[in-house]
DNA sequence: GTAACCTAAGAAAGCGTTTCCTTATAAATT
DNA sequence: AATTTATAAGGAAACGCTTTCTTAGGTTAC
């Protein structure tokens, strides 16, 4: 068996509540003694027992990290992972752990919500995403439990502290590089449309457009159910229709990548051809060929806040805020200026 | 304040331990009994509280991932997201919940292990790499705490169950189906050679370049520092050997995109003039150009297994063992023939 | 020299479960 | 009818910690 605060405290020859307070660091405990029951622990080998602690204590050092549904494709792009980055290092500051339910459909995430909510499994839950209408937002509302969004919520967005770009700004200055280099016809390509950043960044794609004095025209929204299959097929409607579009606006650029290669697969090439630019900036645009314009949007910075704004929450009730975390565009090379009209495809 | 157990035995109108037996759906506790305090568990909303159930039981259900340092960028590869929905998946099947400690340096993640086995916070532990000289798989083992490892353990490897896949044939096969397009100066561009795995697959490797009769050359050795200017410089130097190689075995899929985008820079393109191999398959591999020849590793399974065999340790007490996982070669268009000597660059 | 006041540390009551040990009642055995 | 045996449920201790309330002993003050 483990050594508890009793097993320290009778080799120091003290009360357990003594102990407690050494290690609470209280300065009702004169530094002799406490010098008496550090050598204790240290000498036992002490742990303070994490779950005791936390049931005295009403609180569990733990932040619970809910994701899109990993059934979903999503999960494998690497914001997750850099997000979670963010989320960690200002964790760690102040030394809460991170703790994830393992739901796979969208019932049984909200039934791991609940679950650290009820359970008192954390003091705090980050949404890693945001989406119309989400049934763990109204919850954690009700509960009025302490959470964050990354992302902007669909409602009630000034009662809830978010994190989140000003996506509608950077989707509309992303467009209007594209206008500035010439392009008319420029495509959209999202993602999953429940998702808040979807229709922001569509409307501030809209925006540009028609102050530019350019056509916004249905054919060239289009959804990607992410990257495979569906895209490849929305890809190949877009430029089948008799005027296509000489520029593309993509939600994220893994998809990027994938509608780069469908895009070879019918005989067109970035940026000769065509010119793209997204979202995210991940580690691999960069390395991708060509390296692809993109807009960055400080993922680390995202999960580093929402942590932050989290933490702050937990720890001192402060009133919901909304932190907007810059963006810059990083211009490389998979955007060129339209040749004329004579010269393309 | 949250409704507890014994609100419910009130209005029950039993005794706490009832409900507990209810709770665990004891056979000692009549049909009608249980259906009364249900009712009752049901009317209040009741949800048991985790933690003091993990304190008279000694059980969390959660199990503890450690990650290599997040300050190392090998953090932002798709793997990570991929292993770890492998894992989330098995223990969602046993209803466990994933626990992760932030820290960043060597130290702090080390003792954030600490903190995890001693303080009671996890069942379990997986460890996702396997590093020579391990000081936190040592730690586990002192403390006879159940653990599994992803990849091979350098010392004791029978004695510790770890999920791992045969990277030593993967690699030979993997070098044997360049040597069969007639490839005889190879490359291999390692990683991180602390990593077990970097090992395992570098002999496989070397096997079958001597078994093939070809020169084994250290110049043709190279380890990145994942994929960056380390790399860059390291892959230009490679190729101003006197005798550069016509193809390159790669570690990874991610690293690729950086050799692959390094080589563009001096002029080398591939198929064309290099082929290029690497490992892991991720979903991205399909989508770059040219898309990528590359073992499938089948990380969904790497994660889903080793979330199994921890579990049997967990509750069974289970021996040791060694799960492997099979890959497979999925020939896409990274490599070509190699072309007669007069024809290359 | 006694009352008043500090200070340091102990005792004990939680925190919300589980589980061992009892008890009360009903049924079965003699 | 008295005793044993089953059965269903309650009581209370335990899990390991925190925290409120107390106490003991030493200072200071009059």
């Amino acid at each position: 068996m483990a050594v508890t605060i009793k097993d320290v405290a009778k080799l120091a020859d003290v009360a357990p509540s003594t102990v407690s307070r050494v290690i609470a660091n209280n300065p009702r405990i004169s530094e002799k003694t406490k010098r008496k029951v550090k050598e204790a622990m240290e000498y036992l080998g002490y742990h303070p027992n994490f779950n005791a602690r936390s049931l005295a204590n009403r609180s569990t050092q733990a932040i619970g990290l809910v994701m899109p549904s990993s059934a979903d494709h999503a999960f494998q792009n690497p914001f997750f992972p850099e997000v979670i980055r963010g989320i960690s290092t200002k964790a760690h500051e102040k030394d809460y752990a991170l703790y994830m339910s393992t739901g796979k459909t969208e019932d049984e995430i909200f039934e791991g919500v609940v679950q650290m909510v009820q359970g008192r499994r954390v003091d705090g839950i980050i949404l890693l995403y945001s989406r119309v209408d989400d049934r763990i937002m109204t919850y954690l509302q009700e509960q009025e439990f302490p959470f964050t969004v990354i992302g902007k919520p669909y409602k009630n967005a000034e009662l809830i502290t978010h994190i989140d770009n000003d996506n509608f700004k950077a989707a509309q200055e992303l467009t209007q590089y594209l206008i500035s280099l010439g392009h008319e016809r420029i495509g959209f390509v999202g993602g999953n449309l429940n998702l808040v950043v979807t229709i922001d960044r569509l409307l501030g794609y809209e925006k540009a457009i028609r102050d530019a004095g350019l056509h916004y025209k249905d054919q060239y929204i289009v959804h990607e159910e992410f990257l495979k299959e569906g895209g490849q097929e929305a890809v190949r409607e877009l430029f089948s229709l008799p005027e296509p579009p000489t520029a593309l606006v993509v939600m994220d650029d893994l998809m990027t990548f994938g509608v780069i290669s469908t895009l070879h697969e019918i005989g067109l090439s970035v940026p000769e051809h065509i010119s793209v630019a997204s979202f995210n900036n991940v580690m691999l645009s960069e390395l991708s060929s060509p390296p692809l314009t993109s807009v960055d949007i400080n993922i680390f910075q995202l999960g580093y806040e929402a942590a932050g704004g989290l933490l702050d929450c937990i720890q001192t009730c402060a009133p919901a805020k909304r932190v907007v975390v810059p963006h810059n565009l990083i211009i490389r090379q998979s955007c060129k200026p339209k040749l004329a009209e004579k010269e393309t495809v």
